[in-house]
DNA sequence: CGCCTGTGTGAGAATGGTTCTCATGACCAC
DNA sequence: GTGGTCATGAGAACCATTCTCACACAGGCG
Protein backbone atom coordinates (compact mmCIF):
# COMPACT_ATOMS: atom_id res chain seq x y z
CA UNK A 1 0.00 0.00 0.00
CA UNK A 2 1.42 3.53 -0.89
CA UNK A 3 0.93 6.14 0.91
CA UNK A 4 -0.78 9.18 -0.81
CA UNK A 5 2.86 10.74 -1.24
CA UNK A 6 2.29 14.61 -1.02
CA UNK A 7 6.16 15.74 -1.13
CA UNK A 8 4.98 18.94 0.66
CA UNK A 9 5.80 21.30 -2.28
CA UNK A 10 7.70 24.40 -0.79
CA UNK A 11 7.20 27.79 -2.55
CA UNK A 12 9.69 29.75 -4.00
CA UNK A 13 10.59 32.46 -6.02
CA UNK A 14 11.83 30.38 -8.93
CA UNK A 15 8.93 27.99 -9.66
CA UNK A 16 6.51 31.31 -8.73
CA UNK A 17 8.51 32.25 -11.49
CA UNK A 18 8.28 29.47 -14.20
CA UNK A 19 4.58 29.53 -13.24
CA UNK A 20 3.60 33.09 -13.91
CA UNK A 21 5.78 32.74 -16.95
CA UNK A 22 3.47 29.97 -18.50
CA UNK A 23 0.51 31.71 -17.35
CA UNK A 24 1.37 34.17 -19.39
CA UNK A 25 2.24 32.69 -22.64
CA UNK A 26 0.48 31.34 -24.90
CA UNK A 27 1.29 28.53 -26.59
CA UNK A 28 3.78 25.47 -26.04
CA UNK A 29 6.97 26.60 -25.17
CA UNK A 30 10.19 24.47 -24.30
CA UNK A 31 12.18 24.05 -21.79
CA UNK A 32 14.88 26.33 -23.07
CA UNK A 33 12.93 28.77 -24.04
CA UNK A 34 11.36 29.29 -20.96
CA UNK A 35 14.84 29.67 -18.89
CA UNK A 36 16.13 32.10 -21.68
CA UNK A 37 12.55 34.10 -21.66
CA UNK A 38 13.40 34.18 -17.59
CA UNK A 39 17.36 35.37 -18.03
CA UNK A 40 16.50 37.79 -20.04
CA UNK A 41 14.02 39.65 -18.12
CA UNK A 42 16.66 39.31 -15.28
CA UNK A 43 14.90 36.84 -13.25
CA UNK A 44 17.69 34.27 -13.14
CA UNK A 45 17.30 30.62 -12.47
CA UNK A 46 18.93 27.43 -13.00
CA UNK A 47 18.16 25.83 -15.84
CA UNK A 48 18.00 22.25 -14.04
CA UNK A 49 15.73 24.14 -11.77
CA UNK A 50 13.16 24.83 -14.98
CA UNK A 51 13.54 21.95 -15.42
CA UNK A 52 12.54 20.45 -11.90
CA UNK A 53 9.91 23.09 -11.71
CA UNK A 54 8.04 22.17 -15.12
CA UNK A 55 7.93 18.12 -13.91
CA UNK A 56 6.47 19.31 -10.72
CA UNK A 57 3.95 21.06 -12.26
CA UNK A 58 3.63 18.11 -14.64
CA UNK A 59 2.53 16.06 -11.95
CA UNK A 60 0.19 18.30 -10.27
CA UNK A 61 -1.51 18.32 -13.20
CA UNK A 62 -0.86 22.39 -13.73
CA UNK A 63 1.06 21.73 -16.96
CA UNK A 64 0.49 19.42 -20.33
CA UNK A 65 3.97 18.25 -21.79
CA UNK A 66 4.04 17.86 -25.89
CA UNK A 67 7.15 15.64 -27.63
CA UNK A 68 8.05 18.09 -30.78
CA UNK A 69 8.72 16.26 -33.98
CA UNK A 70 12.60 16.40 -32.70
CA UNK A 71 11.62 15.00 -29.61
CA UNK A 72 11.82 17.83 -27.36
CA UNK A 73 9.62 18.60 -24.80
CA UNK A 74 7.23 21.79 -24.89
CA UNK A 75 5.37 22.37 -21.77
CA UNK A 76 2.19 24.70 -21.21
CA UNK A 77 -0.37 26.00 -18.85
CA UNK A 78 -3.59 24.09 -19.26
CA UNK A 79 -6.87 23.38 -17.86
CA UNK A 80 -6.80 20.75 -15.32
CA UNK A 81 -9.41 18.59 -17.22
CA UNK A 82 -9.01 16.28 -20.26
CA UNK A 83 -8.87 18.56 -23.51
CA UNK A 84 -6.80 17.91 -26.83
CA UNK A 85 -4.77 20.47 -28.29
CA UNK A 86 -5.16 22.66 -32.20
CA UNK A 87 -1.13 23.38 -32.32
CA UNK A 88 -0.52 26.07 -35.28
CA UNK A 89 2.69 24.59 -36.66
CA UNK A 90 4.15 27.60 -37.54
CA UNK A 91 3.71 30.20 -34.57
CA UNK A 92 3.09 27.68 -32.18
CA UNK A 93 -0.56 29.30 -31.21
CA UNK A 94 -2.78 26.64 -29.59
CA UNK A 95 -6.11 26.49 -28.81
CA UNK A 96 -7.58 23.57 -26.27
CA UNK A 97 -10.25 21.72 -27.75
CA UNK A 98 -12.89 20.14 -25.58
CA UNK A 99 -13.22 16.09 -26.71
CA UNK A 100 -15.68 14.56 -28.98
CA UNK A 101 -16.54 10.98 -29.90
CA UNK A 102 -12.76 10.58 -29.43
CA UNK A 103 -13.04 9.63 -26.37
CA UNK A 104 -15.90 6.58 -26.99
CA UNK A 105 -14.49 5.51 -29.97
CA UNK A 106 -10.95 4.81 -28.44
CA UNK A 107 -12.86 2.83 -25.58
CA UNK A 108 -14.26 0.52 -27.46
CA UNK A 109 -11.69 0.07 -30.29
CA UNK A 110 -9.37 -0.53 -27.15
CA UNK A 111 -12.15 -3.08 -25.52
CA UNK A 112 -12.27 -4.63 -28.65
CA UNK A 113 -9.11 -5.57 -28.90
CA UNK A 114 -8.69 -6.89 -25.41
CA UNK A 115 -7.26 -3.72 -24.32
CA UNK A 116 -7.54 -2.19 -20.49
CA UNK A 117 -6.78 1.10 -18.29
CA UNK A 118 -6.94 2.74 -21.62
CA UNK A 119 -5.53 6.49 -22.51
CA UNK A 120 -5.27 8.10 -25.32
CA UNK A 121 -2.83 11.16 -26.95
CA UNK A 122 -4.50 13.37 -29.67
CA UNK A 123 -2.82 16.34 -31.15
CA UNK A 124 -4.40 18.05 -34.29
CA UNK A 125 -1.42 20.51 -36.14
CA UNK A 126 -2.27 22.76 -38.99
CA UNK A 127 -1.58 26.38 -39.69
CA UNK A 128 -3.83 29.10 -38.11
CA UNK A 129 -5.19 31.72 -39.94
CA UNK A 130 -2.52 34.53 -39.42
CA UNK A 131 0.57 32.33 -40.51
CA UNK A 132 -1.79 31.09 -43.85
CA UNK A 133 -2.19 34.55 -44.85
CA UNK A 134 1.56 35.99 -45.00
CA UNK B 1 9.66 26.05 -57.71
CA UNK B 2 11.57 23.20 -56.38
CA UNK B 3 11.90 19.95 -58.14
CA UNK B 4 10.38 16.69 -56.62
CA UNK B 5 13.65 15.57 -55.89
CA UNK B 6 13.71 11.79 -56.19
CA UNK B 7 16.91 11.19 -54.37
CA UNK B 8 18.08 7.71 -56.17
CA UNK B 9 17.68 5.11 -53.53
CA UNK B 10 20.22 2.52 -53.97
CA UNK B 11 20.05 -1.26 -52.44
CA UNK B 12 22.36 -2.23 -50.02
CA UNK B 13 22.27 -4.84 -47.89
CA UNK B 14 22.32 -2.72 -44.33
CA UNK B 15 19.18 -0.98 -45.93
CA UNK B 16 17.52 -4.30 -47.12
CA UNK B 17 18.53 -5.69 -43.64
CA UNK B 18 16.76 -3.14 -41.61
CA UNK B 19 13.57 -3.72 -43.65
CA UNK B 20 13.49 -7.01 -43.21
CA UNK B 21 13.97 -6.91 -39.44
CA UNK B 22 11.30 -4.18 -39.11
CA UNK B 23 8.93 -6.82 -41.11
CA UNK B 24 9.75 -9.50 -38.93
CA UNK B 25 9.33 -7.88 -35.91
CA UNK B 26 5.51 -6.86 -34.28
CA UNK B 27 5.55 -3.68 -32.47
CA UNK B 28 7.42 -0.56 -32.04
CA UNK B 29 11.33 -0.61 -31.66
CA UNK B 30 14.05 2.15 -31.41
CA UNK B 31 16.71 2.65 -33.34
CA UNK B 32 19.09 1.47 -30.46
CA UNK B 33 17.20 -2.04 -30.19
CA UNK B 34 17.21 -3.31 -34.22
CA UNK B 35 21.04 -1.80 -34.29
CA UNK B 36 21.76 -4.32 -30.99
CA UNK B 37 19.58 -6.81 -32.76
CA UNK B 38 21.29 -7.18 -35.90
CA UNK B 39 24.65 -7.01 -34.11
CA UNK B 40 23.88 -9.69 -32.10
CA UNK B 41 22.88 -11.83 -35.32
CA UNK B 42 26.01 -11.02 -36.80
CA UNK B 43 24.69 -8.60 -38.83
CA UNK B 44 27.00 -5.97 -38.46
CA UNK B 45 25.04 -2.85 -39.46
CA UNK B 46 26.72 1.20 -37.99
CA UNK B 47 24.30 2.48 -35.55
CA UNK B 48 24.88 6.01 -37.83
CA UNK B 49 23.67 3.92 -41.29
CA UNK B 50 20.65 2.51 -38.60
CA UNK B 51 19.76 6.02 -38.56
CA UNK B 52 19.72 6.98 -41.77
CA UNK B 53 18.05 3.79 -43.16
CA UNK B 54 14.98 4.48 -41.09
CA UNK B 55 14.85 8.15 -41.76
CA UNK B 56 14.84 7.04 -45.51
CA UNK B 57 12.07 4.46 -44.89
CA UNK B 58 10.20 7.10 -42.91
CA UNK B 59 10.38 9.63 -45.99
CA UNK B 60 9.08 6.80 -48.16
CA UNK B 61 5.97 6.34 -45.81
CA UNK B 62 7.18 2.43 -45.34
CA UNK B 63 7.74 3.01 -41.20
CA UNK B 64 5.95 4.92 -38.78
CA UNK B 65 7.74 7.02 -36.21
CA UNK B 66 6.47 7.15 -32.31
CA UNK B 67 7.92 9.05 -29.70
CA UNK B 68 8.01 7.65 -26.45
CA UNK B 69 7.03 9.20 -22.86
CA UNK B 70 11.40 9.79 -22.49
CA UNK B 71 11.85 11.44 -26.15
CA UNK B 72 13.43 8.11 -27.73
CA UNK B 73 12.06 7.61 -31.17
CA UNK B 74 10.07 3.81 -31.90
CA UNK B 75 9.71 2.47 -35.53
CA UNK B 76 7.17 0.39 -37.30
CA UNK B 77 6.54 -1.27 -40.48
CA UNK B 78 3.62 -0.03 -41.29
CA UNK B 79 0.62 -0.33 -44.21
CA UNK B 80 1.01 2.95 -46.33
CA UNK B 81 -2.82 3.83 -45.53
CA UNK B 82 -3.50 6.37 -42.92
CA UNK B 83 -4.22 4.42 -39.48
CA UNK B 84 -3.68 4.95 -36.01
CA UNK B 85 -2.40 2.52 -33.22
CA UNK B 86 -3.18 0.64 -30.12
CA UNK B 87 -0.35 0.18 -28.19
CA UNK B 88 0.47 -1.75 -25.11
CA UNK B 89 2.13 -0.21 -22.62
CA UNK B 90 3.89 -2.78 -21.10
CA UNK B 91 4.88 -5.31 -24.20
CA UNK B 92 5.05 -2.78 -26.66
CA UNK B 93 2.43 -4.77 -28.79
CA UNK B 94 0.43 -3.16 -31.36
CA UNK B 95 -2.45 -3.13 -33.31
CA UNK B 96 -3.18 -0.75 -36.24
CA UNK B 97 -6.51 0.53 -36.49
CA UNK B 98 -8.36 2.06 -39.10
CA UNK B 99 -9.75 5.50 -38.34
CA UNK B 100 -12.83 6.53 -37.66
CA UNK B 101 -14.97 9.93 -37.69
CA UNK B 102 -11.98 11.33 -36.11
CA UNK B 103 -10.86 12.48 -39.22
CA UNK B 104 -13.78 14.20 -40.24
CA UNK B 105 -13.94 16.27 -36.00
CA UNK B 106 -10.40 16.79 -36.74
CA UNK B 107 -11.17 18.93 -39.54
CA UNK B 108 -14.47 20.08 -38.66
CA UNK B 109 -12.78 21.72 -35.40
CA UNK B 110 -9.65 22.75 -37.39
CA UNK B 111 -11.99 24.43 -39.26
CA UNK B 112 -14.18 26.11 -36.95
CA UNK B 113 -10.91 27.90 -35.28
CA UNK B 114 -9.65 28.84 -38.94
CA UNK B 115 -6.91 26.53 -39.54
CA UNK B 116 -6.32 25.01 -42.68
CA UNK B 117 -3.52 22.14 -43.69
CA UNK B 118 -4.67 20.00 -40.99
CA UNK B 119 -2.92 16.78 -39.85
CA UNK B 120 -3.83 15.01 -36.73
CA UNK B 121 -1.66 12.20 -34.50
CA UNK B 122 -3.73 9.91 -31.90
CA UNK B 123 -1.91 6.86 -30.32
CA UNK B 124 -4.17 4.71 -27.71
CA UNK B 125 -2.17 3.34 -24.79
CA UNK B 126 -3.56 0.60 -22.71
CA UNK B 127 -2.96 -2.91 -21.51
CA UNK B 128 -3.11 -5.75 -23.66
CA UNK B 129 -5.17 -8.61 -22.28
CA UNK B 130 -1.72 -11.01 -22.10
CA UNK B 131 -0.01 -8.55 -20.19
CA UNK B 132 -3.29 -7.78 -17.87
CA UNK B 133 -3.28 -11.34 -16.67
CA UNK B 134 0.07 -11.23 -15.21
C1' DC C 1 12.59 36.19 16.88
C1' DG C 2 16.17 33.03 15.63
C1' DC C 3 17.55 28.14 15.21
C1' DC C 4 17.26 23.69 12.75
C1' DT C 5 16.32 20.51 9.39
C1' DG C 6 15.32 19.09 5.27
C1' DT C 7 14.08 20.63 0.75
C1' DG C 8 15.30 23.66 -3.21
C1' DT C 9 18.89 25.73 -5.90
C1' DG C 10 22.66 26.31 -9.27
C1' DA C 11 26.99 25.43 -11.86
C1' DG C 12 28.98 22.23 -14.12
C1' DA C 13 29.68 17.47 -15.22
C1' DA C 14 27.60 13.28 -16.85
C1' DT C 15 24.33 10.84 -19.75
C1' DG C 16 22.45 9.10 -23.81
C1' DG C 17 20.01 9.44 -28.13
C1' DT C 18 20.83 11.34 -32.53
C1' DT C 19 23.51 13.64 -36.12
C1' DC C 20 27.79 15.01 -38.36
C1' DT C 21 32.45 14.27 -40.50
C1' DC C 22 35.23 12.35 -43.72
C1' DA C 23 37.95 8.75 -45.60
C1' DT C 24 36.83 4.40 -47.61
C1' DG C 25 33.76 1.01 -49.83
C1' DA C 26 30.01 -0.56 -52.79
C1' DC C 27 25.98 0.09 -56.32
C1' DC C 28 24.87 0.35 -60.94
C1' DA C 29 24.39 2.97 -65.52
C1' DC C 30 27.10 2.99 -69.30
C1' DG D 1 34.86 -3.51 -66.55
C1' DT D 2 35.04 1.37 -65.16
C1' DG D 3 33.82 5.61 -63.05
C1' DG D 4 31.26 8.64 -60.56
C1' DT D 5 28.18 8.85 -56.90
C1' DC D 6 26.03 7.70 -53.15
C1' DA D 7 26.31 4.81 -48.90
C1' DT D 8 28.88 3.23 -45.03
C1' DG D 9 31.12 3.21 -40.45
C1' DA D 10 33.96 4.72 -36.47
C1' DG D 11 34.23 8.13 -33.70
C1' DA D 12 33.53 12.85 -32.54
C1' DA D 13 30.22 16.39 -32.02
C1' DC D 14 25.79 17.93 -30.50
C1' DC D 15 22.21 18.99 -27.43
C1' DA D 16 18.30 18.24 -24.39
C1' DT D 17 17.88 16.43 -20.10
C1' DT D 18 19.41 14.59 -15.64
C1' DC D 19 22.68 14.04 -11.98
C1' DT D 20 25.92 15.66 -8.29
C1' DC D 21 26.97 18.03 -4.39
C1' DA D 22 27.91 22.04 -1.74
C1' DC D 23 25.33 25.82 -0.30
C1' DA D 24 20.96 28.67 0.49
C1' DC D 25 16.51 29.29 2.09
C1' DA D 26 11.49 27.96 3.56
C1' DG D 27 9.00 27.42 7.28
C1' DG D 28 7.80 24.80 11.69
C1' DC D 29 9.17 24.94 16.56
C1' DG D 30 10.86 26.53 20.76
Amino acid sequence: MSAPEVPVRRQTRQRTAVLALLEELDGFRTAQDLHALLRERGDAVGLATVYRALQALVDDGLVDVLRSEDGEAAYRRCSPVHHHHLVCRSCGTTVEVADPPVERWAARVAAEHGFADVQHQLEVFGTCRACAQR
